[in-house]
DNA sequence: CTCATATGAGACATAACTGTATCATTACTC
DNA sequence: GAGTAATGATACAGTTATGTCTCATATGAG
């Protein structure tokens, strides 16, 4: 058993805030997030120095939500086609959580290197798909890898539009994707 | 035929600054942009007052560029389709000065009126795409237009990588439009 | 209860950007 | 060549965000 302090745990609170924040604005200050946190900039800064040292733990924190959400989906998934359909699933009601990362620009080495082997893993997936005749061989890897990154982000905005269910969202990605880049 | 001025016209100059420098960095400094145009801040001040009225200036000027450049590529298109396809062909190659309009925040109430009616123009080819049988009935309006700004969006984003030709990445982009939101 | 620790509030210095004003210089017009 | 308008450089004030610091307070441990 885990044990459980007292006290509110106040850094994952201030990582949550900065999530939350800088999803809806990119710019936003210190003091916004702090005030949203509901702590003082004061002790925001006790535990993360300075704004990089936030963003970066926020990053990184992002990451691992994912990695958790799609390690567990992507548990029974035999054929790649179930993979790409699972992740999707399992990413987009994460949308808003993940974006954040685009719009800041992340500086951080090891944020960059997770980053990378995300889209790598990416890379591996368009591979197998190719490999089971799903994506025509045609299509260049970089292009399938950009349209799925970009097919989560654009089911996510519909979802925050208020325009379609998350599930319905991930299902209109799939097709979209699996046929568009099909054979 | 148009009076052609001596003096180099340096509103012009300015706004191609503030496209270019905003389109790599959103939070460029008018510093920066003034000194990308070759003028010095104060002058960037007389001809556009605010910060403000400088994107809303470069805003409307992007705007101008994709007009003539998606009429032109219209004039003879008979099918939905064929719109689409030169569409895609023409504003591709303009997604380095169009993409910053997403970027900054845009508060230009004119701004926002236009930017609205080319969504609008967008959910009319996606209409006349329907009625013809390109796009199945199924699929969401806003699902089509959202994927078609994307498709164009990354279509950019991999002839500005370097991995694709500007020709390759628009006929890539109609390709997966079609198929991918095809009945 | 007492003490150590963490927090909130606020002051403070620093830096960057914006917008305005001034002035000498340059470039055009006549 | 003289006069006018535009420009570049510079200084200035106002604003905002960052990061550091101090101190009074509250919270939890013993």
């Amino acid at each position: 058993m885990t044990e459980r302090p007292l006290r509110p745990p106040m850094r994952q609170a201030i990582l949550d805030a900065a999530i939350d924040t800088l999803a809806r604005n990119p710019g936003a200050s210190l003091s916004d997030i702090a005030t949203r946190a509901g702590v003082g900039r004061a002790s925001l800064h006790r535990h993360f120095p300075s704004r990089a040292d936030l963003i970066a733990a926020a990053s990184a924190q992002c990451m691992d939500e994912i990695d958790a959400a799609t390690s567990a989906a992507l548990a029974d998934a035999q054929t790649a086609r179930e993979r790409l359909s699972r992740m999707l699933e399992a990413v987009v009601p994460l949308g808003d959580r993940y974006h954040f990362l685009v719009s800041e620009a992340v500086d951080d080495e090891s944020v960059r290197k997770r980053y990378a082997e995300e889209l790598d893993w990416l890379g591996h997936l368009v591979d197998a798909l190719k490999a089971e005749g799903a994506i025509a061989a045609a299509v260049p890897r970089s292009w399938a890898v950009a349209n799925i990154d970009a097919q989560v982000w654009l089911a996510w905005s519909e979802v925050a539009a208020g325009n379609l269910a998350p599930a319905h969202a991930a299902d209109l990605a799939l097709r979209t994707l699996l046929e568009g880049l099909g054979p």
